[in-house]
DNA sequence: TAAACATTTAGACAATTATCTAAATATATA
DNA sequence: TATATATTTAGATAATTGTCTAAATGTTTA
């Protein structure tokens, strides 16, 4: 989990899943929405998909890129523990 | 939101935070928790409060630390909406 | 008021990270 | 097979970050 987290710190990388929340796009068109060099937005995919949070599928020379929300789940209950269990001082019985 | 994901990407900031649910403590009560010095973990709860994921509350010399679930409920909903709308390919009606 | 205690600030340093360019790899096509 | 295209790897560099020690600040109490 926390690949998942150091991964989601950077905003690149949250907007590159935001991206992929509407359509599965290759890494050329990821690239494309950024004003970052194509190695840079590889290694931000690197770091995405070794945090579970992307997939990829290999489609002859392209990399088509997907949401894995296997991470995200775990990030999901994580958070909702504190927001939904944090009444420490309204129910002390 | 940036400041949040940032602040939780520490396992240590983490851990505070994990602390935090359980009981309101002072800086000191945290340090005690971690084998790092004072002004580290002071470094921590610094940016932890930025992000508004702590409150303090001074009391004398103490400064006692409370959880801020509000930015937590930000990444909740942010995270929530790749989990539940990751279904991009199921209903395309 | 002086001493003890709790916390933060200041400044330094090593490790990590985001970025770049150049080169390598892999695939498709003329 | 040669060339063009898509992507990743390698290596360098500047910025950021987590940690430390020493010092400063603020508070209590003897």
């Amino acid at each position: 989990m926390n690949k998942a987290f150091k991964a989601l710190s950077d905003p690149t990388r949250r907007k590159i899943l935001e991206l992929l929340k509407d359509n599965d796009l290759t890494a050329g068109e990821i690239s494309e929405c950024f004003n970052i060099s194509k190695p840079s937005i590889s290694h931000h995919l690197n770091i995405l998909s070794n945090a579970e949070l992307v997939l990829r599928d290999k489609q002859g020379q392209h990399v088509i890129y997907s949401l894995n929300t296997t991470a995200l789940q775990d990030i999901l209950k994580w958070t909702f523990d504190f927001v939904e269990g944090g009444n420490k001082n309204e129910n002390k019985n």
